[in-house]
RNA sequence: CGGGCUGUGGCGCAGUUUGGUUAGCGCGCUUGACUGGGGGUCAAGAGGUCGGGAGUUCAAAUCUCCCCAGCCCGACCA
């Protein structure tokens, strides 16, 4: 009991991956699917998935786009139209050859992201200048063939969000992937996922095949390396071209449309574990936690305890609380205890004879591993503030996290050393194609390019930007 | 594609070199008792075509051959 016992997780510091892995299995969150490459997501985890869909959902309907469903099958042909388009994703697709027993005239591509089929429907469906901005999202499953996958991180089929939206002109269409980089991504990945994110451009190797200009969101993991957690694109008038999605002006003219996509995946499940979770396990923030307060029956002789604490589950539930009543008695506290922190539940209310005998319960908060009793009656208010507490502490704590780990350094040298822990911010003007070759050959990448201020470069001269350098998932 | 390694209850492994009776161990699971404020203790259980096939042998997890799957390193890719 005291003292040697084996720790519930592999430590963060001895082993990153296998802890990343043990906190998969142990927290109940995934599974490897049977074919390799492909993962099960667990009721806990997928609870949390529900809750980052139904956040992000309100924030791209708030931008003004629709969702709408395309299919899962594309045209090979389709694929082939945008030249860099094909030639970038052809490496990871899968393709169906056969279909009812029968040999296909034309092979048809899972889609691994959808552009093309929706850039189809768009050309049919924008006419005039009175259409646009045609402003789409969809929520799918896609397939991208992965050799190294890991589970939420990299896998060969993952659930997504992906926007697609056709507008006038160069200018509108640079807006409306900025406003989805800031206001629906950022602002989620802060808000709600209180995650720090650096948002800022890729350089052109890094883009997404076919388009013009790649935003990125990029987080820092507990290891100091980057992840990046959402991309917005600017795909010029690349697709518009290669599927004729062009409007009659209000001068009576053609004109061809500028087009964008964005998406965020099931990836942050993965950004969420490696930037918030420590030894015990998992941690949640509220905002986002399906499950964001357990009370827990520590044990129950005479049948007074559990209705007492199904009580204060009410009166929490009442007080907006997503709660949870564990009044599992047979099970022990120590084991259910730790089974919560695994799961990461910002807050645990612990109820038991001797509590109950005090007028009082005991709270204790998941990021910072901290008890306070509290009287009874007062709890439902002292939780619901505690809730904003800890989201508040989680964003500070994960800011002070990546800060420390960030270095401004004026020397690829320099910059290869403070990689080999965290962030390196290097003058780009300084990263030519030897430097990057360099850095490629440590694990290192320029993460994306921001001004000095830490925003999107926009205007400002290639010069005066910063490239963020790090080793990446 | 090249090199290395591994397949044994749900998970992690031992046993294979030197064939030998009912194939073990830890975790998990079931049942019960005692417990209970941080993975509690004890006891009794359930669960295995030893990756697949062929062969050698009185006898194969163990030796031989073929096949399959997975992992690691390299290469490639993002």
């Amino acid at each position: 009991m005291a003292g040697g016992k084996a720790p519930v997780l592999t430590p963060r510091s001895e082993d990153f991956p296998r802890w990343y892995q043990d906190v998969l299995n142990k927290a109940e969150l995934a599974d490897n699917g049977p074919v390799r490459g492909t993962m099960v997501i667990r009721p806990y985890a997928y609870a949390l998935w529900e809750r980052m869909v139904a956040e992000v959902d309100t924030r791209i309907k708030a931008a003004g786009a629709e969702n709408a469903y395309f299919p899962l099958f594309i045209p090979e042909s389709y694929l082939q139209r945008e030249a860099e388009h094909v030639e970038g994703f052809s490496p990871e697709l899968a393709i169906v050859t056969v279909g009812g027993g029968k040999e296909l005239e034309e092979p048809v591509v899972v889609r691994p992201t959808s552009e093309t089929v929706i850039g189809e429907f768009m050309a049919k469906w924008i006419q005039s200048y009175r259409d646009l901005p045609l402003l789409l999202n969809q929520w799918a499953n896609v397939v991208r063939w992965e050799l190294r996958p890991r589970v939420f991180l990299r896998t060969s089929e993952f659930l997504w969000q992906e926007g697609h939206t056709a507008h006038a002109t160069e200018a509108d269409a640079r807006d409306y992937a900025e406003f989805i980089l800031r206001s629906v991504y950022r602002d989620f990945m802060v808000e709600v996922l209180a995650i720090p994110v650096l948002v800022g451009a890729k350089i052109a190797e890094e883009r997404f095949a076919g388009a013009t200009n790649t935003l990125t969101c990029e987080a820092m993991m507990g290891d100091g390396k980057a992840l990046q957690m959402g991309t917005s694109h600017e795909l010029g008038q690349n697709f518009a071209r290669a599927f004729d999605m062009s409007y009659l002006d209000e001068h009576g003219a053609q004109q061809m449309c500028w087009t964008t996509s964005w998406g965020v995946s099931t990836r942050m499940m993965g950004g969420l574990i490696m930037a918030h979770g420590d030894d015990a396990g998992l941690r949640v923030p509220p905002r986002l936690a399906a499950t964001q307060a357990v009370v827990l029956v520590v044990r129950d002789d005479d049948g007074s305890v559990t209705p007492a604490a199904a009580e204060l589950a009410s009166s929490l539930e009442r007080a907006g609380v997503r709660v949870r009543l564990d009044d599992r008695v047979s099970t022990g506290f120590g084991r259910r205890a730790t089974e919560w922190e695994l799961k990461g539940v910002p807050v645990r209310v612990e109820v038991g004879p001797r509590d109950l005998a005090d007028g009082q319960v005991v709270v204790a908060r998941r990021d910072d591993g901290t008890k306070v009793t509290q009287p009874l009656g007062g709890t439902p208010e002292a939780v619901v503030a505690l809730l904003d507490d800890v989201q508040a502490a989680m964003l500070v704590s994960a800011t002070e996290a990546r800060d420390v780990r960030t270095v401004d350094v004026d020397s690829v040298d320099d910059a290869l050393e403070a990689a080999r822990t965290g962030f390196a911010r290097l003058p780009w003007r300084l990263v030519d194609a030897p430097a990057i070759q360099r850095m490629g050959s440590s694990a290192v990448t320029v993460r994306c390019l921001q001004t000095v201020d830490g925003d999107l470069p926009g205007t400002t001269p290639a010069d005066e930007l910063v490239a963020v350098c790090a080793r990446s998932y």
